[in-house]
DNA sequence: TTGAAAGCGCTAACAT
DNA sequence: ATGTTAGCGCTTTCAA
């Protein structure tokens, strides 16, 4: 095995200015840094991962916590785990994955110990365990997710409020004076859950409310079946909406359009489809669905960049939320009928 | 921060007594042991993991490298990151996630360093370059699933070729004699794919061949119209199939009940469905659907069991290939007009 | 710009 | 059964 005391000698120099040459730090004549590069590899050196974590009190290791629950979709989760991981490498971080069971006692676990430098608290409840842990602990953390009391914590999410304004405002603007809201199942606007689908629903409503819009929610279970039968009926009133937004999973995606298409509507034609903060892409589906996506990537680079600054730093307590944006596919038009604003903006 | 010579000051003893009481290792007085422990609750102490790990060479951390391919599916591969999770936390071990950028790249970097002790091996394809890999590197690492070339590896997997048989066994027993196959897209039939749907769809083909069993076989795309379009063609034809084992997405498992409903078929009565190799729960459909289940609980706990006995000690190279067995929920009956065999075995 | 040297906290070989 | 002690390989302070 090839140690730093290796390169040194190779390179001549004393194993101080071997680190130095090597992590880039200290000054180091270029000559001798060259040197001491070469030397290394030559020797093909690998610096000791834990003899590095050891003399400097890093691991280069962030725990990364997401509890799976039920009630949640197992694409977002991954989406997020997954992001989560590209931006730590980003940063030369590798990620720990603590799953539910030992939620909080993983976190105390890797923590106390040292084995990691700082957390992401991934899919965060309203009222989340992790999160009463993570303000005691000395190592740093950031949350993806607004917990209900955000003191002295650093935060991250996507605005669903203002998602939820979004796709009403589009839907408004296009002349749509009633739409069919189709969100998760019931269990996930109950204050014990995850807060972003009230979040959402919050922004949608009261914007809706603003803009004269009227609103028939629908929450389907989680499965293609009672998805569908929920769309039917929404679309089989006497005034049905002529618009949908859907911030549901993906099979109730698929569902809503084949009982469009049972009912004879067409899309954007008869009735017009806004998918909100969903990680997948609603492109793949024919038609195409308009989306205010939910980009895990963009909350976990930001809050991946926050908590590094924490680990050597200080950040001061936050709240950062991350505007939406809005893709457009084509999938909404002025409803059937009317011959009012036109259906796309300028 | 307290460290172990506190504990071994308060409680009087050297610090080698300590750890060696700490860690149940060596020989400790049991009245020495117990004081040394109180010393250690008293003062909060938490083993320093990064000295540990410096001291011993061992980091506690396992790697588990799962790449996300699109000819795969999400939530198999989230069942066996956690199933490796669990299986890792059951012997004192955390995991580190390694993803797809970086598969090979990400090994190395861990590796090399001593960041962790072990390789998981997840989702292998039949030509895999982590596999080419780790049989280079001096870390120990097994395999869950099964590539080209095994030779000086230790692989663990389902035995996916009697899986396929047994769902043509039962089915056969029950007196079908023409039976459709639904089956992943046909891109994961090819040799760079993972080898796992080719193994299943041997199995099963041979097993039909040697019992004198029909199979039409498709092989639908990922997405619902697809599978439901597939599935309702399938069963259009003259003669049709009398019963579809399934080794497929669970969207294709929510189309082909769609199609047959929509087609008058009941099942069992006109067909029946055996669901194979799924990480899924098939008795959530309705009807519950006959399972040969994929679990990865099973697979992950033992590829864990032999990777822990490789990194102290050695372990023979070698394929271990799980049984599969058969969860009955009814789905299977004998097929309508029979009056064969019974349709439930004795 | 470079080098000498002091640990970091723990494990484990060895001595008692 | 318990204690002494030598590192583990690196980072970093301090001196030159």
């Amino acid at each position: 095995m090839t140690t730093i005391h290796d390169v040194a000698r190779v390179a001549g120099v004393s194993i101080s200015t071997a680190s130095y040459a090597l992590n880039g730090k200290g000054s180091v004549a270029p000559a001798t840094r060259r040197r001491i590069q070469r030397a290394a590899e030559k020797l093909d050196y690998k610096t000791n991962a834990r003899a590095r974590a050891f003399a400097s009190g890093r691991t280069s290791i962030l725990a990364v916590t997401e509890p799976l629950r039920a009630d949640t979709f197992t694409s977002n989760h991954m989406a997020f785990v997954l992001a989560a991981a590209k931006a730590a490498r980003r940063y030369d971080y590798d990620i720990l994955l603590l799953t539910q069971e030992e939620a909080a006692g993983g976190l105390r676990r890797v923590t106390s110990g040292g084995t990691v430098d700082g957390i992401v608290i991934l899919d965060v409840l309203t009222h989340d365990e992790r999160v009463e842990l993570a303000r005691t602990l000395k190592v740093p953390s950031v949350v993806v997710g607004v917990p209900a009391d955000t003191a002295g914590l650093v935060c991250v999410d996507l605005d669903f409020v203002a998602a939820g304004r979004m796709a009403v405002q589009r839907l408004a603007q296009a002349g749509h004076r009633r739409i069919g809201f189709i969100g998760h199942p019931a269990a996930s606007y109950r204050p014990e859950a995850s807060n972003f689908p009230p979040r959402l629903r919050t922004g949608l409503t009261e914007e809706a409310g603003r803009l004269g819009v009227a609103v028939d929610t629908v929450t389907p279970e989680v499965d293609y079946r009672t998805a569908r039968r929920t769309v039917t009926e929404l679309l089989s009133v006497r005034e049905p909406p002529t618009a949908l937004v859907l911030h549901a999973h993906e099979e109730a995606h698929t569902a809503a359009l084949e009982a469009l298409a049972d009912l004879g509507r067409t899309v954007p034609d008869d009735v017009s489809l806004i998918s909100v903060a969903q990680t997948f892409d609603t492109a793949r589906f024919s038609p195409a669905i308009d989306a205010v996506p939910l980009v895990a990537e963009r909350s976990c680079e930001r809050a991946t960049e926050l908590l590094l600054a924490m680990i050597d730093g200080d950040v001061e307590p936050r709240l950062e939320l991350l505007s939406p944006f809005y893709v457009d596919h084509g999938s909404v038009r002025r409803p059937p009928g009317t011959a009012g604003p036109p259906a796309t903006p300028t």
